[in-house]
DNA sequence: CATGAATGAGCTTTCATTCAT
DNA sequence: AATGAATGAAAGCTCATTCAT
């Protein structure tokens, strides 16, 4: 039991180096080197717990996926209103302007969908989940009479996550003429006129220009 | 003179052969060897031409830059029309499913900005212009009194660019639950909205529902 | 005991599965990890019964002669007739051409005389004891007025040891253009001329030319 | 001109070291280091002439195949006496002592059929040839009247080709209770049982007893 | 008695880069 | 202006081996 759970222990730590790593340097640049190095430990183990570099990728991948969408399921179930739904909804799929790993590897693996069919489904499932939910923000919205949309609540949740993906690109790639609330601010607008619903991150902001 | 042309037409060959292998393994994925074989060329040549592959890189990335939006911008112009230019805009910013190596090329390369700030640089500047022209357009709609846009025009633009940024990276990677033709309309969806001139893409796509 | 006795099986199970190893992949083949898996045990476990990889491999040489050797002996042994000693000394000396995995341990063990002094001094042992059985069985033949042999026995023992080596060798490389049954014709063909006695793998095979 | 040679100079170079390689340490012990070492280049070299490993092996067993059996044959064909030809061949089919990395890197390769289809299609294409060339020999003695066979003279060719295989391993494997010269001996004595000709080999080794 | 996590040396292979020609 | 032979650093991966438990 306790041998059971060093091992799993050390599996993790060596994910979440290597999640790490996917995040600076890309899935391109993921080194066994580096994240042996980062768990202090030898290629040799690195390789004892995952086969090789793609099994690494994959596992990187998966887990960072899942570790997502479970935080931001999590969040939109917690909170009641449909307008804060979506506004928590906009702030924690943007990525921090420094570190997030999570987050961050997670874009850069999205430009890797090309490089192996695996990849491509963890991405697609990821997306539909990702507008899955602002789908349901969206419904819960219109059901207590806050929303209006203009527009099919499905086309809606899939222009949400579409900004989402392109600014937080522009965000985890150092982008410095677009920040982090430039980026909440234009998703917000979106959803303010697409929802007709004024209110979406304007308690706070009021004054935000753009 | 001669000489000088041909030795100018060396370059570009090796340039569209590693536009080409940039668009097709993203620029990780580029290779001397591959450029060299498909310019019929040795990699001393490369070399020639281009000091190190950091350069050639960053060659292929101004050249990309340049060519696309040169040729929008073209689009754009050739066309009095505000509706019409919106849509060519999106028609023309979308990558093709199969081939176009040189819009392929670019969203392989967004994924590039954090590795150096020279590609920061090269992104920065094309989203901006980007934004520019898609900002002209719109204002050419109100001009002529097609369009009555509900937010700045400005924030529409970001948003087009973004949607296209964001739906043309699906259909590069090879997303196969989102066609071009999705990502067309979806992004026409929109700019109906946002410029409440219910006729962009719709002569033709009269009935398609989303 | 009991304790004891498990130790010997397992030790025996290791062994088996080591030897089987060899025969499918020669001696450069034989991995820890292989035998491990095939006995249902860990490397660890395969290293507490043989220090290393070399010891395993004398091992499974030693065990594997002595094996080949006892049960030709005993064949040998268990017939009086010197034309039926030799014709089932020849049958059981050649491998069958799917399994044995005794046989086809031997045959490339054989190759491997260079790397080792032990390995030559068992190969050579073994090499002395074929050809003292078969040498045995010549005797037993003249002194039974059934052989007439045009060379000093131990001459012909030692052919027919060769023989037996190079067709054996041909059969478990897989060599298609000779079967088992023509190794068989050819080293009794040789037998024939050699003892002067016509009928050695005669009375079956009655009408077989080569 | 004058580089095409080097460069063939040194593609042979490589080739020669790495046949020294398989010569001493077997196919599997065929290291790419070694051979550069050996060669006085670095193992990228190595690679530039031969993509991989196994290639490099392919090459060596074509090499030191083609070698060999062109060396016979001439051996064979410059000799006219049926008799004497038999007696050269014994004698170049055997490996010598020390050295002789080209007979000794094809005993080795003997053991390697199994591993691969193209292996094993060297061997038996080199088998096949060394068998003709003693058919072509034995039949030149008896055409001459010198020889008088006691069995096919296919048959005898092949156990002639199979105890100088049996015998060469042997010797290559540097058993010690088995030189050179009672090799050649033992082949002869069968030689001549077979051919019924008394003196192949007996001129010069009057009073060889075995 | 046996495990299996962890090691690390050693190998092949890749690839941008150099330089004499 | 262009070549291509040769390099060598750097990477992934394999595997026998060790040792605390």
């Amino acid at each position: 039991m306790a041998r059971r759970k060093n091992q799993e222990e050390a599996r993790g730590a060596l994910l979440a180096a290597a999640l790490a790593a996917v995040g600076t340097s890309g899935p391109d640049g993921l080194q066994i080197r580096d994240v042996a190095r980062a768990a202090n430990v030898t290629t040799g183990t690195v390789h004892y717990y995952f086969d090789d570099r793609a099994t690494l990728l994959r596992a990187v991948h998966a887990a960072a996926s899942d570790r997502f969408f479970a935080a931001r399921l999590e969040l939109a179930t917690s909170i009641a209103d449909g307008r804060e739904k979506i506004e928590a909804l906009i702030e924690s799929g943007l990525p921090s302007a420094g570190g997030d790993p999570l987050v961050a590897s997670l874009y850069r693996l999205a430009a890797y969908r090309a490089s192996s069919a695996e990849h491509g489904e963890l991405l697609g499932a990821l997306h539909d989940k990702q507008v899955a939910v602002y789908a349901v923000a969206l419904e819960a919205g219109v059901a207590q009479g806050v929303f209006a949309p203009i527009a099919p609540t499905l086309t809606i949740a899939r222009h949400l996550v579409a900004l989402e993906d392109a600014y937080g690109l522009h965000i985890v790639g150092g982008n410095r003429t677009l920040t982090r609330a430039d980026a909440i601010e234009l998703i917000s607008a979106y959803a303010r006129m697409a929802t007709r619903c004024a209110d979406i991150h304007r308690r706070d902001h009021e004054g935000a220009a753009l």
